[in-house]
DNA sequence: CTGTTAGCGCATTCAC
DNA sequence: GTGAATGCGCTAACAG
């Protein structure tokens, strides 16, 4: 049996209210009790219940995570920003994990309602979810993060995905690529969509055609990029190069490749988003662009405090930009293309 | 401000009593009123305070999970896997990353007391933390994943590091390798340690030199991995194989070969510890053991729900049996065998 | 079967 | 400055 807030009191000779007063800090307390409270403390090991202080207070410490896939490593590299932080700012983090599962989502949504949490962070599964609307409803601070929420105004905070996705697939272009096959994830998310923009827009500004049958949209994780990729290669005419649109897929992709006897980047070439920052250790041919993960989860943080302290203040949408690393190794030369040599510089 | 229990029963014409009732399934309550409060609890969009509720039951329906290193893909699937069975059996989970920091670990473990958890899982950052030996004063029903602990007895479940690292590493030899790196975590922790022990078990068993220069130990990460690796291929006479304890020193290593103009496996074979079971789709050639880290999440859960059941039954260890995958690709030949250095200058 | 009541451990009035 | 008293929302005795 923990020891109670009144064992504390008993012991140093004073009121329970006294041993709260000093344990929160608050003024008014004489320098003497406040050492006894504090020996007291220190000599029965006392740590005070968070249950019963939340349901005091109606409001916990803890700002509720939940990310659609634990194990895709953009969300983990996310989380450990949010957990440094949120732990710098006195927040404890409940990290869940939806698994793209939008029944998990709303579960782990409630939960956190109740549980009263301080806010929420998420990554939303779907672009609407009718337990987004509790969240305004129940006035309980929330930010999403990496995919946009359509049906209810929160704060987010996004990647400019269409412009990254602009930027890889522009460089394949240029290094003479004209048959770019896309291994997407699912246009249901926002960032699927976009990346598919993204991809559309650099075909176009160059007046190259669309084939649909090039583009290939999925679940975003290793199996399905697998099958993906799997089925443009056995198209008729496959691309001469891949754009992939998670780290996930293009591990999958990879794999495609590797088992059809083909080589990675001699037979074919890769532009990728890598949402893990050490993808190009390995492959260090892909041209990838590495995604803000840390600024993202520091923002979603400092986002979801303002709106505790400032409850009404207008919902806000930060975009942060990717940055593309174009590596020596990334400058191959089109495979088969007709004739030589299409390598644009050295 | 939330519906409380009061609301729902006023709605409803019935007492709070007999909402509680109702709402956990209890028994002898009138189908007739049943109705009505299901109905009031519908209508009015219900949601029982878990923190009212723990407070009264001095029990929560969670299991605390802190874990190591949240961006380690080993721990995310043992995640995974702890998060499947726990939601079987009605339980959330509520996930911590000490991040390698016996303070982190300290912190979160005081918090999980504070927040009256069901039950605690956790992978140990160090073998012996005063914070361990609360869990047992206190009787929380707690269990230890991947690492044992050693001030303390509680439930484990690990991994047979030693037969798992014996048996890469005679794969190594039985392919003509006499000069085997190292490259492993820190051997404070038993997982690194019981590694290097099936390191030196099959040296000795193959009556192979021991050279403390071709050993390597540190922090299981990916910027260790690489300068451990660079520090083996600056030897004067460097390594012809390397044995990696861990997926992200693997990362790390193969880095350190492609940065020095070494061509995997071709210049240098390798044999590793894969926690994430995708590593060979990008490097086909290694050879790894894959952990069994589905089971290990499961039986975590199981352990710490019979103990939760039975407090006093005698403390259990389960070790689990790691698989080698020895593919195609990894029968290689040695490089040059007995024939010329293939060390490059930097 | 159902309602009334008494806390769970703490923070916060309001008196002193 | 300090203590006594109240209630946060819920469940479990205990009556009826």
């Amino acid at each position: 049996m923990p020891t109670k807030i009144e064992d504390v009191a008993r012991r140093a000779g004073v009121s329970t209210a006294t041993v709260s007063r000093v344990l929160s800090g608050k003024p008014y307390v004489s320098d003497e009790l406040r050492q006894r409270v504090l020996g007291a403390v220190n000599t029965l090991n006392y740590r005070p219940s968070r249950v019963a202080r939340s349901l005091r207070v109606q409001r916990s410490s803890i700002i509720g995570l939940i990310v659609s896939d634990i194990q895709n490593p953009f969300f983990t590299a996310v989380v450990r920003a949010i957990e440094d932080t949120a732990y710098q700012n006195k927040f404890s983090v409940f990290l869940c994990n939806s698994d793209e599962d939008v029944g998990k989502e709303t579960m782990y949504l409630d939960l956190m309602l109740a549980e009263h949490v301080a806010g929420v962070i998420i990554s939303p599964t779907a672009g609407m979810n009718d337990a987004y609307r509790r969240l305004v409803e129940e006035r309980v601070p929330a930010v999403a993060i990496d995919r946009r929420i359509t049906n209810v105004a929160i704060d987010s905070v996004l990647v400019d995905n269409v412009g990254a996705a602009r930027q890889l697939v522009t460089h394949l272009i240029e290094q003479g690529h004209s048959r770019i096959g896309a291994v997407l994830g699912t246009p249901a998310s926002s960032t699927g969509e976009e990346r598919l923009r993204g991809y559309l827009d650099a075909l176009h500004a160059h007046g190259l055609p669309v084939e649909q049958d090039l583009i290939r949209t999925g679940m975003p994780r290793i199996l399905e990029g697998h099958a993906m990729m799997r089925e443009l290669l056995q198209l008729p005419k496959p691309p001469t190069a891949v754009f992939t649109g998670n780290a996930l897929l293009t591990i999958g992709a990879l794999r495609a490749i590797h088992s059809s006897g083909l080589r990675f980047p001699d037979d074919i070439a890769m532009a990728a988003f890598d949402e893990m920052d050490w993808m190009f250790f390995v492959k260090p041919a892909l041209t990838v662009v590495a995604q803000p993960t840390y600024d993202l989860g520091r923002l979603a943080v400092e986002l979801l405090l303002k709106r505790m302290d400032e409850p009404d203040r207008p919902i806000e949408e930060v975009v942060l930009a990717a940055h593309v690393h174009y590596r020596e190794s990334s400058k191959w030369r089109v495979p088969n293309a007709n004739g030589a040599n299409h390598q644009k510089e050295g």
